[in-house]
DNA sequence: TTAATAAGTTAGAGTTTTCTAACAAAGATT
DNA sequence: AATCTTTGTTAGAAAACTCTAACTTATTAA
């Protein structure tokens, strides 16, 4: 059994390691809020455990295990946020410090049958992909707004911001998951984004074009 | 805000002192599994928050608002018992464990959001009555079968023992809350009891006949 | 009512997670 | 290459919760 505390530093660790190989002690300790020498402390008690590497002074990374582990806890938090906006009608921008919590609960039945009465689903409400019960993670690939071109016809996948105010602004400007993007034109000084959706037409910064991704459904 | 051990004395303490008033350090100790001495310094903590009344070798009891944040902690953990078996399908003998862990979760839109769903339920799957916003119980008079006569007329409508193996005694008897049960005899003897409910004729010990709660629903 | 037993407390220590202060290694800059 | 800055580590200590051992108060029983 791990502490809910060494279940936040493996998810963390997974976070920061999606894609790129190791990470730095100094990113852990500002995304866990916490100063160096508590993430050293942690990452050799986490390494005895066979959970993650560690040798001084290089980069951090998830054994196997570790990485199993994580991607269990990931699975946990996303399939509860997807229950909580589709099973119980919470808005998408509420969920996130909610499966904060019920992430750590242990107890595989209740998982199971929030998996079942969602019907198996393989992304959560901000369109990230929740890993399998091995910890697979079957991802798309999809591509920020930013990249993307003038009459270009895209559909919204996912966030890479699930902070609140992010996710007020969308639904600000009424734009969820799903929905049909066409992309009006691009102003080259800046990387701002004309677009069109549900007859609505918004300009987007570059900013927030980062944060968008999308899938093309067809040109126009 | 209160740690989750703290809120598990508080919890214990208030089932402790149901009805009876004071509560000795021993008792609780023996239901939180903890020696003596980490009682007594953790009264000393909580009574200096104001939650619990402490005098050296007194008897322990809850203050106003010691009682008021136990209550909305069982208040939660019925919630989610209730909300478990009605909306998720789970057996009665099931939830406890789970509503346990999830009692913590710190969210009153959660809860407020199950209360709803659920139609403000007053009691829980098991029958015991949910503390109201404010930590109010409404208690509804309950009698134990065992206290019944010879041709009673009831409905189960609450146990006192919410063990794993005593709601699997009653679900291997096909005894679910809200039956109609008949007294057919007592053997005064044992004090055990024949009764029929659902075509089924059962003989129940007294031990078991303490534990069942009902009202009456008219005579044979 | 005095001795024996049970219940409760104090003192001191261990574990987990965190911190600050001081030091060491790596990387960047001239 | 020598120095400066950033990054990472060690050492030692604090807070929360728990323990054991030793002592005190209360209760029970002879």
């Amino acid at each position: 059994m791990d502490s809910l505390v060494e279940e936040n530093y493996l998810k963390a660790l997974f976070y920061l390691s999606d894609g790129h190989g190791g990470v730095n002690t100094n990113a852990l300790a500002r995304k866990l809020d916490v100063k160096m020498p508590t993430v050293t402390s942690m990452m050799r008690k986490l390494a005895a455990k066979g959970l993650v590497d560690y040798q001084k002074y290089k980069p951090l990374g998830l054994t196997i295990t570790g990485k199993r582990k994580a991607a269990t806890i990931i699975r946990k938090h996303r399939l509860t946020e997807m229950f909580l906006v589709e099973k119980m009608g919470f808005g998408w921008e509420e969920v996130h410090d909610i499966a904060e919590q019920i992430e750590h609960v242990d107890s595989p039945a209740f998982f199971r049958k929030m998996d079942e009465i969602l019907g198996h689903p393989l992304f959560d409400p901000h369109g990230s992909p929740i890993p399998d019960r091995d910890g697979k993670i079957h991802r798309k690939a999809y591509r920020a707004l930013s990249e993307c071109e003038q009459g270009d016809r895209l559909k919204l996948m996912a966030v890479t911001d699930s902070s609140n105010s992010f996710l007020k602004f969308l639904n600000g400007k009424q734009l969820a998951l799903d929905t049909g993007i066409d992309v009006i034109s691009v102003e080259s000084y800046d990387g701002s984004m004309t677009v069109s959706y549900d007859k609505r037409q918004e300009v987007f910064s570059k900013s927030v074009c980062d944060k968008l991704l999308v899938t093309k459904s067809g040109n126009a």
